[in-house]
DNA sequence: GTATATGCAAAGTGTTTGCAAGCGA
DNA sequence: TCGCTTGCAAACACTTTGCATATAC
């Protein structure tokens, strides 16, 4: 069934080290070099765990190397998306978001509020297996998906602040 | 089940017909005006029916219209996403696509392979009727859906070219 | 007649790239 | 050392906007 969170699960710590340390493997995989900088970035993006933008990572990460320039924020952004740590997201609004790959992750869903923008995520085995068995009667071997749903929510507020709209 | 349409269905003159009538109902809705630009961007964006970016369908336009601008496209596009007669996508190649919007359409989504770029499209009720339980599961009203799956096709050109790749 | 729409060019926005200097293996 | 990385600024690609003119209602 649907398993809604509101908040982010927050990965444990331990969670934390592998998704470092699978980051680490990689760059050596790919004979790449690891770096201050991207440690600072990897590790902050892993922990803050959240559908982020690039220059909201930027931001992040000035706080502890003031001097990290954007260039490289996107560079590692997309290299982690090239080693299938990172999911690149648009939902619409101009930004890339970006949302990291922890080991073994099904991976979750959003549904956006197209009033005030808030965003929940969720995860559902019907629609996973389903969308398995379409990729296959099709003849495509499945990758990896993006589902996103928009819609209104009942957040007392928010219908509020319709309501005032009109 | 999942009904997979590679080429896209193609709408019949009736649908095209409605459609344009639609527009300009919500034209004159809005207090807005007519056009000889909007009516020949907005008929080749409903004839075409597909996913068209702002600069393919201004290729199209130029050839009736050669004096038409990319502004007048891109304004004219945002006015049909507004009045929920195109539906924005984006595939993660860093233009967003726009789908025609006809009546009552049910919507379609789209499986991309990530190798060749192909785009196909499918419907599928279990995953629609189950999209819209967990929406109000969670406390939604549910108004549309973005469902890409990402994957490798199983064509053959497109197999062959990956091998060579490696 | 008047408000909206157009075409052009210029400005914006998010992202990528070129390059000299810096740094990790 | 040697090649990958960085920071900066400039370049880019796509999209939006300002403005004078044109046009629909």
């Amino acid at each position: 069934m649907a398993s809604p969170n509101d908040t982010h699960s927050g990965h444990t710590p331990e969670e934390l080290k592998a998704a470092m340390e699978a980051f680490h493997q990689r760059l050596r995989d790919a004979g790449l070099k690891s770096t201050r900088q991207r440690d600072v970035i990897v590790e902050l993006f892993f922990t803050l765990d959240k559908h982020i933008t690039a220059d909201e990572l930027l931001d992040e990460v000035r706080e502890i190397q003031p001097r990290i320039g954007y260039a490289t924020v996107y560079r590692t952004l997309k290299l982690l998306v090239e080693q299938d740590l990172a999911l690149p997201k648009d939902f619409g609004d101009g930004q890339t978001r970006y949302d990291p790959i922890f080991d073994q992750d099904p991976g979750h869903d959003h549904i956006i509020c197209v009033n005030c923008r808030k965003i929940a995520e969720f995860s559902d085995d019907i629609i996973n297996t389903r969308i398995q068995e379409i990729a296959e009667e099709i003849g495509f071997t499945l990758r990896r998906k993006k589902l996103e749903l928009y819609a209104e929510c009942h957040n007392p507020e928010c219908v509020a602040a319709q309501k005032d709209k009109k």
